[in-house]
Order: C-alpha cells, then sequence, then structure tokens
DNA sequence: GTCTATCGATACGAGTACGTTTCGTTGGGG
DNA sequence: CCCCAACGAAACGTACTCGTATCGATAGAC
C-alpha cells in the first residue's frame, strides 16, 4: 500500500487546514474586497506557495472552505411539527444573531453572484441547510398534518426566509419569540382542517 | 439672489450625476472588490479629482449613488388586497429577475455588514421599499379585514423575503405564480374570519 | 466678451496584490 | 536513521490603487 500517498498528506493537511481556516476568518473580517492570497497566507501563517499549491484560484480555496465549515442542524423529528420547526429556526436565528455567519452569508452571497462556481456551491450550501426544514414537512404531511396539495419548498422559503432577511437585508431586530410567529403564521396556511 | 451659487451645481452637477451613475454600473458589474474610485472615475469619463471633489470617501458616494438611484415602486390601493399585494409582488420579484437589481443588492448588503453607514442607508432603503406594502396592510386592517392583532411588520417580512431569499439566497427560479401562492399562504394566516 | 470656478487629463510616490521562482528548513514515512 | 516531499520565507517584475497636485481647457455667470 503506497503510504507515500498519505505521507503527502501529513504535513499537507495540516497547513491546508490552516488555510482553509484562515480563509473564512478573512472572509468574515474583510468582506471580498480583503480576500486575496497574500491575507489569507499572512492570517494562515502559510507561504503565498503553498497556497498556490492547493488552489489555482481564489474562488477554488473560497468553495472548499465553505465545503469544509459547513455544519448541518442536527435534524430531529418528535412528532410535534410546530416544535420541531421552532426549534430548528431558533438554532438559525440564534446562528444569525453572532458572528461571524451573517458576514460570511453576506461575502459569500455577493461573491456567488460574480462566479458561477461559487453560485451552484452557495445554492447546495443552502439546499443541505434545508433539508432539516424539508423532512420535517414531508413527515408531517406522511402523517396528513398537511393538506395534500402542499408546495413544500415554498413553505420552506416561506419559514427560512425572513430571518436571513430581517438579519441581511432590513437590519432589525429578531424577537425571541420571532421564531414561533413565523411557524404559526405559515402552518395556519397549510395545517390539513383537523 | 447669488446666481453664483447654483453656477457651481451647473457643471458641477452634470459631472455628479455621471459619477453617481457610474458608480452603480461598477458595483453591480464588479461587485466591492472592483468598486474602486479609480474604476468609477473611469467609467464616468471623469477625472478622480473630480470624484474626490465631491466625496470624501467610497462609502459616502455609495450612500449617495443608492440613494439617487431609489425609486419606489408605485403604491396603488384598489381595495383589493390580494390583487394589490400580488401585483406588487409580481413588480419586485421582475426587478430581482432582471440585472442590475440583485448584483447591486448582493454587493451593498455585503458592505453594509461592514460600514456603519452602509448599514443604516440599507436598511432606510429598506424601509421604504416595504412602504407600500405596510400601507396596504394597514388599510386592510382598517377595514376589518385581518385580525385585529396581527403585526403588520411581520407580515411584511413574510411577503417579501422569500424573494430575495429565492433569487439571492437559494438561486432558485421564481415561477410566474410565485407571488400569488406567497400572498395566499400569507394572508390565510392572517385574514379575519368573514 | 471676459472672468473664474470647475472640469478632464496627467503625473507622482507610496503601498499592495499578483503569480512565480528560489532557497534553506523540517517533519514523518520507509 | 535517512531522505525527500512539502513547508515557510523572501525576492522578483508587473500592475493596480491610493490620495494629492498640477496642468491647460471650457462652460456658464455677469
Amino acid at each position: 500500500m503506497t503510504e507515500t500517498a498519505r505521507t503527502a498528506l501529513g504535513r499537507g493537511e495540516h497547513a491546508r487546514r490552516r488555510v482553509l481556516r484562515a480563509a473564512l476568518e478573512v472572509l468574515a473580517d474583510e468582506g471580498m474586497p480583503g480576500f486575496t492570497i497574500e491575507s489569507v497566507a499572512r492570517r494562515a501563517g502559510a507561504s503565498k506557495a503553498t497556497v498556490y499549491r492547493h488552489w489555482p484560484s481564489p474562488s477554488a480555496l473560497l468553495v472548499d472552505a465553505m465545503d469544509a465549515e459547513f455544519r448541518p442542524f442536527p435534524d430531529v423529528d418528535t412528532g410535534d411539527l410546530r416544535a420541531d420547526l421552532v426549534g430548528l429556526l431558533t438554532a438559525f436565528a440564534s446562528a444569525l444573531a453572532g458572528s461571524p455567519f451573517p458576514k460570511l452569508m453576506a461575502a459569500f452571497t455577493d461573491a456567488a453572484e460574480r462566479d458561477p462556481a461559487l453560485g451552484e456551491m452557495h445554492a447546495e450550501l443552502t439546499r443541505r441547510r434545508r433539508e432539516p426544514l424539508v423532512r420535517l414537512l414531508d413527515a408531517a404531511r406522511g402523517r396528513g398534518e398537511l393538506v395534500g396539495d402542499v408546495d413544500v419548498e415554498l413553505v420552506v422559503d416561506l419559514l427560512a426566509a425572513p430571518f436571513f432577511y430581517r438579519r441581511l437585508v432590513a437590519h432589525r431586530a429578531m424577537p425571541a419569540d420571532m421564531p414561533g410567529a413565523v411557524v404559526d403564521h405559515v402552518l395556519a396556511g397549510v395545517r390539513a382542517p383537523s
């Protein structure tokens, strides 16, 4: 078995991870204008040559960095649709309230508008973030709790979008009861008559 | 009356408007990384000195440019709440579908995360964009069409956010019937029993 | 028609990022 | 224990932006 292939990863992997980590720090702190190979290398304590050795372009580096950092919300399904939705959205609102997540989102959203590879990655990360919500709604529909012809993807939009919007666009406060209020408003329109 | 004060505006105003226009073009085309005084002046066919004469910093220029370009949606109120909402959101979705508006939004959203002055401007422009929706909902509540304790601001979030979200975050298509579907979902939760 | 404020153009030195190359160092597999 | 792949540091020339300064040219007020 060629252990040499893994040798390369020994030191290399260490440096690689430092660079990925530094990339997100730079992006969150300085935004796209400051996201430069030099700046990332500097913060990683790495040589520019090392960065260029691993990634052909800043966008390739950014794609890897975002992919490495992504952690899906743990999906639960207690059978109580409202409680589960509120739980997920509360966790999401809390992530949006603290740095660096919203700044990363803003910078990455802008970058995704101008680079097709970043655009695909943005869509893919969003899809992964939505998955727990989709699963909850599908399960509830399976239990007959939702009207039959509900468009689950649209309902997920209605649930998730207001949090992005408040934080990144409207710059307004997100009170603690907002997840509950959003869920109640949306469920009112899709719950099957009981 | 000192016509001299307006003299300065004669030529100056002409150049100033060309620069403001160019600023938005640059921002939409290149994003924040390319939004540089030199680049704006070049596109405006103006001298760097002229730009520096009018604006002390890139953010000041950006604030003026966004403010100058903003045009509110004409607000109508036919008395038919659903139709009026769908009309407004359709116009909004159409703006979001074409360039350069979404690219401007993405770039400005990112910039607003890192510059307090831009953040306030972003919030203010958003508030102005929301106004027609708020007025429609307030009027409908006045007519007794909505449940009494409805949170109008939250309802506006629910109505407007999905369009931003689909275009800028999820990168998914916005079918022609989306405004109607969103309005129906949201109104289902807030309409007064008739 | 003249006068003057503002214009566009151009030049400036300092600073920085680019992408590449070289070189001495070091850590981990064989 | 040795070897070498990958490392960090540094230098390279090019190109760009910065913010300021200086220059005729010109438009518009009087």
